[in-house]
DNA sequence: TGGCATTGCAAGTATGTACTTGCATAAGGC
DNA sequence: GCCTTATGCAAGTACATACTTGCAATGCCA
């Protein structure tokens, strides 16, 4: 195997990815993102077939590796399930701290940039869902509502909080503990 | 005086703003600002010379005819100068709720749009800051802070619990006796 | 050492988009 | 009725940018 291969793709990737977040998608050119990653146009549109390739290839690789192996089975139990999803997400948000909200502002504007194959973060949402399912299912979360519902509702705060917290330019901590137990008190977590 | 003039400048700053919103600065095309305000593209460029221009007239001229004077001389009561100048904001921020935050995130990355001569919510935000600073000086208000860390004192938490209901998609309610009063008794308020 | 994969470089093509020019037309004001 | 002003239309220019092609160089592996 060649071993160039990964670094020069790897370094496309986070070239787009930060040129994505600082100038948009129609701003960043690809002439750009070569130069930044230190790499010939050329072989980026080897490499992605093209610009639209790339960045789908970048939102897509932004999630860190192990990120959903990392990811609560269904048969955890309840409390710790949540812990580890809560966990996993926090992290997440704190690698691209800088980087997430723009990126979601151009995911908003494009959202075909969203289409991947397997964005990973659709992929993580939908293990997400199905974690809730099967707690239902077990009976320890009200029925009433669809499994996306009760997702959405304990990630949902936490995606908020994050966002307000960059857009302030504050950090709000946060007790993951105390996160799990409010959600399990409140409205949508009462079976 | 030719009586057609003002409508087509109008609709042509009016489509400016609205494309400015939905697709950013560069994703604005001069083609499809003329097309949706119905006027021929050269028009647009023999009324504004270039792009820039054009976005620059829009921006600056988003602000409602009669704001400027709306705002309270330096020489109002304290309670009364504020809460006019909560008010004149308070409808600034309504009339503009579903384009201010993208409006905002352009002129962040395009901040070269923010340099209009005279940009009047640069214009509005001095008038402000003299209002601070006369109440200073009649020693209404704390000497040791600079009139314009008041004045962002006093209409920060305004555009943050704005642009925060915006991006939530909901409405916070405000008391406009009750913003004032909170910020007279609180830290930068007090004399 | 020979072959394959990966890359760079130089030079191109195609297209979109900002911006211009020339001419004709219509709407007022005087 | 003439002049100015505003506008549209058709055509075109200049440039940036996405994307391609051909060829040579380099690193790796068998």
């Amino acid at each position: 195997m060649y071993l160039h291969k990964a670094p020069a793709e790897a370094r496309l990737l986070q070239a787009a990815l930060e040129l994505l977040a600082e100038r948009g998608y129609r701003g960043a050119t690809t002439k750009e993102v070569a130069r930044r990653a230190g790499v010939s146009e050329v072989t980026l549109f080897r490499r992605f077939g093209s610009k639209e390739g790339l960045f789908k290839a970048a939102l897509s690789a932004f999630v860190p590796q192990g990120f959903l192996e990392r990811l609560p089975r269904e048969t955890a139990p309840l409390e710790e399930g949540l812990g580890e999803l809560l966990a996993a997400y926090l992290d997440l948000l704190e690698a691209h701290r800088a980087l997430l909200p723009k990126l979601l502002s151009e995911l908003l504007r494009h959202p075909e940039l969203g289409q991947g194959e397997a964005l990973p973060l659709r992929t993580a949402m939908g293990q997400a869902v199905a974690l809730f399912r099967a707690k239902q299912e077990e009976g320890l979360l009200r029925k009433d509502e669809p499994p996306e519902e009760l997702a959405l509702a304990f990630l949902g705060p936490l995606f908020a909080r994050f966002l307000l917290g960059e857009a302030l330019g504050v950090r709000l901590p946060l007790d993951p503990e105390a996160y799990v137990r409010g959600y399990l008190e409140g409205r949508y977590g009462a079976r």
